[in-house]
DNA sequence: TATTGATATTGCACTATTACGATAAATATT
DNA sequence: AATATTTATCGTAATAGTGCAATATCAATA
């Protein structure tokens, strides 16, 4: 074994559990509190106020967009990140 | 490389990621989800409301207690485990 | 005290996550 | 068009998490 046996429970608790898995790394924390502190930015703020190399910080904002707590808009040759108000209400 | 660099961000921002973390499995929303309605339980509860074997529920069991959110009172052969308030009122 | 019952721990197999160098892809600039 | 800039993806090494059978522990009871 070693997987997490998710069709066990019910949606709701697997939603919420996905929710918070994703909160679940200081790195992420970090970038919530950044998106809410400068309410939008371009992803290369991001990587520049955190303590990771470019691809580790790509694949945290890709998780947090996986689950759907964050949007990107393409802006030319940059990416401006925001937190979705929606699925912040969920919190 | 594959552990979280925890000792680049706050204490604010590595607390909050412990505590989603923590209730980043659905089994341990669905314990949370149970000992909210039962109020407090004894551990065997637990297990049988869970669809996994008794020693993985110990281990969840033992990371909420871990984290903070729950706590345990041995009363004789059993254990009663029920969540701790100060603790929800982070979340 | 031998047995039963409840919970925890150990050991192990398997899967998932984290991190980053190298590189790709795509737009902007010269 | 060539180059620079920005972000994503790939590949991979290291670590962490999940699940369970077997077993240990410890209180209750026969």
């Amino acid at each position: 074994m070693g997987a997490t046996k998710r069709e066990h429970f019910t949606d709701k608790q697997n939603a919420i559990a996905t929710l918070a898995k994703a909160l679940g790394h200081p790195a992420r924390v970090a970038i919530m509190d950044y998106l809410l502190k400068v309410d939008a930015c371009i992803c290369g703020d991001i990587v520049t106020e955190l303590p990771l190399a470019q691809p580790t910080v790509s694949q945290h904002l890709k998780e947090l967009k996986n689950t759907g707590l964050i949007k990107g808009n393409i802006e030319g040759n940059t990416i401006c990140y925001f937190i979705d108000e929606k699925a912040l209400d969920k919190l």
